[in-house]
DNA sequence: TGATCCCGTAACAATTTCTTAATGGCTACA
DNA sequence: TGTAGCCATTAAGAAATTGTTACGGGATCA
């Protein structure tokens, strides 16, 4: 895999050449920029992974730049770490501040720092991730969030209805009878009528429409191929 | 910090110890056990961090120990890798699945084995790094000082209501159960009835409002996406 | 050593979800 | 076209789950 590009963005020197060295050590590649202006510039050339901003520096304000970088396409969303000398700074940052985003304040402590940035990418890893999510047909069923979606439109469906839904669109296109149906969703020892099942099929098809879970005459439910 | 505690489960024994050899190896601690009865019994003594589960055994069948600690509080929330000798067992598998957990197949490479297991408690351990503030929807929540803004609005919430509240924003879209909710902010082995969890909500909410925690009912609550 | 706040628990009310049972419809086949 | 078998649909009561409130024990702080 890759290395990680982290933009380090602060007007002094040693500052950024100390912070440059650490990062290496720990297998990131390091672009540098002594200003917001240059800043935004290199961001914009080389698409770094992370950016590491100082708010106070002159030319342009890491303030300015960080606003800059969230109005425009290809930069709204990296994630940037803000450097902040004073922590009542910390104010003046939070309009900024969106989701994985962090600050911290200075001096900085090495290991804070990386152990911060690896935080802030694995956070951001994860968003791409689909762990426990289900995409078939138009449905997205996200286990994690317990929640159906098409498209923009969400569908909470009680939990019952879910976990049919889940168990048979996990396993697209096979059918599963009645009671192969209650003993995995509802459980083994379970003692409930099959008929229950129908029921909650019916549940589901009012409110995603008919056209997911088909009817296997004699045999049991399945979802549409 | 102490090591990770690893339970093995399968009956055959030269297996068990070259498995074992392996982990501690790696710096894990090990639990070893023969059989599905055996397993939960040690599970349930110790608490293991994962588990790891042959699928075919004599005694209490794989599937069958997986379904006992799905249901059962103390344990449903321990990530469970299978170990399965033919891949055609993993249809079978699929039906127990939750979360984060993985299936391999026999024979084992001793290191797809152990960067599994690291990327399965990777997955499950959520003690990420943590920020110092959280902004979501229209609040802040500043981990620093312990407090919750909105607007010019300050909140300032009891310890657990707080650590809740953040558990709950910083996994903002994702349900968990009144068990995990214990487990990730009480403390592992804290022994507190599970409903306190809805109090607890109760409480924030009469304080911020209703429309920030979610309940899905017969799952958990959720922080509004 | 009060006063106050926080936490966990229990009890009951309110709500949602699940299950059942009854009815009617459809299809296949004789 | 009659009949049997299977499924869809509905509504109502049962069951499960959560919301809400109140209370007592502890900790904390003046």
């Amino acid at each position: 895999m890759a290395n990680k590009t982290i933009l380090v963005v602060d007007d002094e020197k040693d500052l950024l050449d100390l912070i440059e060295y650490n990062l290496k050590k720990e297998g990131f590649d390091v672009l540098k920029a002594e200003n917001g202006k240059e800043g935004i510039q290199i961001a914009k050339e080389h698409n770094p992974d992370l950016v590491l901003m100082d708010i106070m520096m002159p030319k342009m304000d890491g303030m300015e730049a960080v606003e800059k970088m969230r109005s425009d396409d290809q930069l709204k969303s990296i994630p940037i770490i803000f450097l902040t000398a004073r922590s009542d700074e910390k104010t003046e940052v939070e309009g900024l501040n969106k989701g994985g985003d962090d600050y911290i304040t200075k001096p900085i402590s090495t290991t804070k720092l990386i152990s911060r940035i690896k935080a802030v990418m694995r956070r951001f890893d994860e968003t791409e991730e689909e762990v426990n999510r289900l995409d078939v047909h138009d449905l997205s069923i996200d286990k994690d969030r317990y929640i159906v979606k098409r498209g923009e439109e969400e569908f909470q469906l009680p939990r019952k209805e879910f976990e049919l839904l889940y168990y048979l669109a996990s396993r697209k296109g096979k059918v599963r009878d009645r009671q192969t149906l209650l003993n995995k969703v509802w459980g083994d020892n379970i003692y409930v009528v099959d008929r229950t099942v129908d029921v909650h099929v019916r549940k589901i098809r009012e409110k995603l429409g008919n056209h997911y879970i088909e009817t296997v005459k004699g045999v049991g439910y399945r979802f549409k191929e």
